[in-house]
This record gives structure tokens, sequence and C-alpha cells, in this order.
DNA sequence: CCGCAACTGTATATAGCGTAAACGCACTTG
DNA sequence: CAAGTGCGTTTACGCTATATACAGTTGCGG
């Protein structure tokens, strides 16, 4: 993300672009009527940014590649879409299509919570990129993400928990999906490899210094597979939750 | 962070330069003889970009800015400075600098993640970039770094867990600390507020589309601040690690 | 003491980025 | 059929990181 060029009534143009970018990604844009057909969506462009994303990051998304893609030039894609930023959120808005149905989980909100965060894990698997795109400054929410949270919300009803409880359950569930899939994401077979190799022989040299952290190489704590990351947050958080639930 | 210039052998440079930055974060640099002294210094370059970036975010630190912080060309900083990844890598120990001691923290395992934890907390919410800087392509950890992974899995020692058991609850803790500073670090009182103006009004719009939603709103789910989020989580968190021990 | 070698900092150049502005042209509606 | 609107392009600007070539400074070995 670079700067913009003229970075004067940023502020202004910052505020009235706010409502077109949600009008934009609640698809309430009226077609126009007297002009050429247009050739293109935006619907259309984010699904070409998204299959780009998927299978050269996101930082290889520019306006260029996207617009190439359609065979059109970087500048057409003005016409459908504000910004680069927008841009993405429509990405985002794209890739979390589908809302969740979680009443084939089970009944209990223990079950359906959990289902939840197995679905976003899949997202965010399945599109790494979609960490760094949530990850920017504060953008605004599309109905799909909002349909996420509500089903997130809506497992959470039946527990009896107040309002403000819940919301902090989810913000809870939904960080620890969030950095899980973080650390997945940094992963790169070759790369760690060399990383551990170097580092174990810096550990090696300095190991009075990290005595903790020495010893729980020692004993396999980061090679052993035994233990699935997600479950194992997962069943931790749910058991304090259960624990807030019981003492209520 | 943009492309470099010329992408050839960009695997053996990236391979060739991961000993070089490992290097420059471990201190382990030899300085030369044979020349002018030099004026500048890799942790006083890493400094001024930490302060810059304090002050006007991590995305407005370029080496340019830096630079003429110190009054010298951009392409200087090379001299100390392999590129701008191991920049940020540098400015992430600067920040990370002062290893936490726990033992003031009391006894107990939970006492002493729990410090810990909020020790952390307190470095993102100084440097709120931290998180971006953190957030990039898996980067190389230097001795701070290690130092503070190193406090939290000696924290964790006395629980009797497996060491595996033992990472997973370290990276449990250390990802909500993260995910919670990210929200923190998205939230804008003006962009915010105009935000869920616009959002509130296309629920009202759409209610029957996010019922559980909207039902938390109204019960000020999102507006009350009875709930301190840090402590929330963390409390549900050890509470259901402290189940875990129990079980064993 | 001198010259060479090593080292620093600068100037220049390249490839890429997001996007503002102006323009020709195709098309649809009056 | 003419009007005029909206599409797509071209051009240009300011910014980014950084490769390369060079000029200036310093200290050691002969």
């Amino acid at each position: 993300m670079t700067r913009a060029a003229k970075p004067r009534e940023n502020k202004d143009k910052k505020a009235r672009d706010l409502p077109t970018g949600i009008a934009l990604l609640w698809g309430e844009q009226d077609q126009p009527a007297r002009g050429p057909k247009p050739s293109l969506t935006p619907q259309r462009i984010a699904q070409a940014a998204v299959t780009l994303a998927d299978a050269e990051g996101l930082e290889t998304v520019s306006m260029n590649k996207v617009a190439t893609e359609f065979g059109v030039s970087a500048m057409a894609l003005y016409r459908y879409v504000p910004g680069k930023t927008e841009l993405v959120e429509l990405m985002v808005e794209a890739v979390l299509a589908g809302p969740p149905d979680l009443s084939a989980a089970g009944s209990g909100w223990r079950a359906r919570l959990s289902a939840w965060a197995h679905l976003q894990w899949e997202v965010y698997q399945a599109h790494p990129w979609l960490l760094a795109a949530t990850a920017m400054r504060r953008q605004i929410m599309g109905p799909h993400q909002l349909a996420w949270m509500d089903a997130a919300l809506a497992a959470l009803e039946p527990t009896g928990l107040t309002a403000g409880q819940r919301h902090q359950v989810f913000l809870l569930v939904a960080g620890q999906v969030r950095s899980l899939a973080q650390q997945r994401a940094d992963f790169d077979e070759d790369h760690n490899r060399e990383w551990g190799r170097l580092t174990s022989e810096l550990l090696n040299r300095h190991s009075d210094r990290f005595p903790a952290l020495t010893k729980a190489i020692a004993d396999g704590a980061f090679t052993s597979a035994e233990l699935d990351p997600l479950d194992f947050g997962l069943d931790r958080i749910l058991d304090g939750v259960q624990v807030l639930i019981d003492r209520a």
C-alpha cells in the first residue's frame, strides 16, 4: 500500500469516499442508462484479484496486474472501484460469501462455536492473504463479514452470558483463529528449516541466556505434531468459557 | 513494501542475506579498520525509524524519511542495513529491549503468565506499528524476541504440562494479546464513530438478515465498557489452562 | 612517509506502485 | 438523427526500494 499522490484534502476525500465504499460493498449501486455497456463489474474485478492473490499473494496484486487479466488498462478499473483499498474490501467480501450454517453442527453452543471456528479456519487456509487484507487500517464490514459475525453471536445466545460477555467471547475465538492462521501463513517449509537450523545454532551458543527456551526445544516442544494447534487452543478457550457459564 | 527492482537471483540473494541479517540482529558485526569512521550504526538508524513509526505509523517510514532524519542520503543507510525488511526487524528488536522480569509478579504460573501478557500488551500500546511489523512474512527472531519467549515458557514450567502443551499455551496467550492489540490499533475515534453510524443505519435496514447481531447491539454489547478486553480474554484462557492442569 | 586498500556517502538510474487529469470514441436515449 | 453520457486510454506525477558507479576520506603496510 503506497501513499496517495496528492495528500491534500485527504480527510475530506476519505470521509466522502466512505459511503460510496459502503454502497459498493452492499451492492447498492444503480447502473447507468445512457452510455456504453460496462464491460466489467466490481465483483468480477474482485474475483480476478482474489484468484491472483490466491496464486501469488496479496502483495503482488496490483491494479495493473488485475487490469491486464481483463485485457484493459489499469485506469479502466477506476470506473468500477474507487481505489485499491475498496478493491481489497471487495476481495474480502468475495471470499466470505456463503455465510456459515451452524445448525448442522449440533445444538450446543460449544459445538456450534467450534464449528464456526473451524469454518473460519478453512477460509484462512484457502486464502492466506485474507489475514493481511483484514489486518490493515479499520475497514468497513460488508454484509458477508457481518453474517459471519452474526452466526457466531447466535451460537452464543443460549449460554446465558450477558451481551457484553458474548461479544468478548466472540472476539476471543475469532482472535484465536486469526492468530493461528497468522502462524501458519508465516510457515514456509524451506525457509523455516533454514531459519531453524541457524537459530538452533545460535541458541546453542547462547543457551544460558534462554534456559527455558533451550529446554523446551530439547523436549521437542517445537517438533512434535501430537497436538492440533487449532483444537488445542479452542478447547482451552471453550473450557474457560464453560467455567464462566458455570459460575454464573 | 514494494517489490525489488531486479528480482533475478532473488532466491540466492535471500538465502545469502539471511545469515547477514541474523548477524545484524545479534550484533555480531565486526567493525572495519581501514576506512572513514561510520557516522551511524544500525541501532541508531533503527531507533530513528522507531520514533518515526511511533509518531506517524509504520507505512510512512521510508528509507528517505529515515535518512533525512540524519541528514544523509537514502542510499547511505544501505551501508548499515541490507534492506528495509532487515531494518524493520531491527526496529522490532529495539522495541523489545529490556526483556521482562516476571519474578516480581508472584510465584504462581498464572500470575507470571498474566504479567507477561500485560507487559506485552503495553509494548503493543506504546508501538502500535509493532503488529504490522511482525505480521509480515516469516522474519527471523532476534535475541530480545527470544528473551520474551523464554520468559513466558519459564513461567509455564511449574505447571506440570508437557513441553508441547506449554508451547501451545504460550502461543495461545501471545496470540490473544496480539489479536486484541489488533483491534485496538484499528480503533480510530472519529472514523469509528462515522463507521458505526453508517453501519447501524444499514443494520436497521437489514435487521432480519442479522438477528443476533442486531440484538447484541441493542443490548449494548458494543458500547458497554464494563469488561476489560485483555483481562476478560486472559481469564478465560487461563481458566481453561487450569482445567487442563487439574485434569492431568 | 607514501601509496594502496578499504570504507563511507552521493548521484544517478531503473522498475514498480497508486491514481489524477484530459481526451477520443462508442453507444443509448431524447 | 443528434445529443450527451459514460467507457477506456494515454499521459503524467509523486512516491517507493534499491542496483550501480563514483568521489572522497581514512588508516595500515612497506
